[in-house]
DNA sequence: AACTTGTTTGACCAAACGTTCCAAGATCAT
DNA sequence: ATGATCTTGGAACGTTTGGTCAAACAAGTT
């Protein structure tokens, strides 16, 4: 072998994430990511083949630093506790400065244009994911005899994932501190409730 | 006066207003606008200028459709139920599949490319007020005696809008009519929980 | 009927886009 | 050293983008 790579791929999979997350898919121009990376228009290609592959390789990566972050904290032996730290987890990196704001798999979300079936495809599952992880925290939960038998546990969890989606947006469009952590202290609370979300409609 | 306009600018508002909900207001190029509202390209400049202040045009279409729809909701004498309805409407309204998924203004607060500052005042100034509005609507039903006066209302009305955005990514991902009304159903019944989201940290 | 005023249409423009390609350079095996 | 092999960077390509413009047109006014 010989033509050796110049670049350490993992480190312009990183700052290709840091664009991404900022700009989002589509308003990421190759040149962006070519000033970013530091690397020339023709290894980016020869590297990661098009502009799709690289972003599902930024997907992959975020889902392996960011997302697996929240996992560890719902693999908490205690399931209040594995539920808390999760907003925890998220409320101190969303007011961390030193990410970009919101969540890189909720702005793809809604970045619909028809776009890449396997993009959507990888979006969805990860936040499928996420439902099921913290589906299986309450179910142990019930077990343990935490939250009354009563309750809806699949509710339970559609709502933290979409409780976690909405601070998503929150944080992307103000930079207050508190606002976060407001809206997960709230959304906690659910979990002391009376199981008032067993009833029907909504009043 | 002579050369009269051929077409109702509110319906071509409103064509506009159905690819930009659907499509975002990047990824929507002149081309489709033109295709979807039946105009030419000159006459859609000649009336409004350019395409971000049609979008400009669209946002406050959508506001009065649509985000009116909420706040008639919340102006329901009875606090509790004022909040309860205006989740209902949501929930209807994004499970009807009349409209295009998601929400016009959640959609645009994520598509960040360092858009027009006018965009992007216009669509924080409505998060905002619906902040306020369901703030103004907890603060009755305390003085009221409906809610304990020792809960935070301003992070109660923060959580209700952070679910409010949250349902809007979900149902963009997904068209499962219970998923929506389960969140809703969850998020509502924080009310009446015991005011735990007074407490400090999350734990 | 002629003129004025404004609208409509589609051709046109420069810029930016994602992608391809190749000459030049770098590294290993021989 | 020489050749083989791979990487590199930038020039170039075709397409699409948002935006402009002028000629053709329709409707009032006189």
């Amino acid at each position: 072998m010989a033509g050796v790579k110049q670049f350490d791929k993992e480190k312009v999979i990183d700052r290709a994430l840091a664009v991404f997350w900022q700009r989002g898919y589509e308003a990421t121009s190759i040149q962006d990511l070519v000033e970013a990376t530091g690397i020339g228009r023709g290894s980016l290609y020869g590297t990661f083949g098009d502009k799709e592959k690289l972003f599902l390789a930024v997907l992959d990566r975020y889902v392996e630093k960011i997302g697996s972050q929240l996992m560890a904290a719902l693999s908490n032996p205690d399931p209040r506790r594995a539920i808390a730290r999760m907003f925890e987890v998220m409320v101190n990196r969303m007011n961390d400065p030193g990410y970009p704001r919101g969540c890189l798999i909720c702005n793809t979300s809604l970045e619909c244009p028809g776009g890449s079936d396997t993009i959507n495809r990888k979006v969805i599952e990860q936040l499928s994911s996420m439902e099921s992880a913290i589906y299986q925290v309450l179910l142990s939960a019930q077990a343990e005899g935490l939250l009354e038998p009563g309750r809806d546990m699949r509710a339970l969890a559609r709502f933290f994932v979409g409780a976690a989606q909405g601070m998503a947006v929150l944080n992307k469009t103000s930079a207050d501190p508190s606002l976060l952590s407001d809206v997960a202290r709230v959304a906690l609370s659910v979990w002391d409730c009376p199981g008032r979300e067993v009833a029907g409609p909504t009043d």
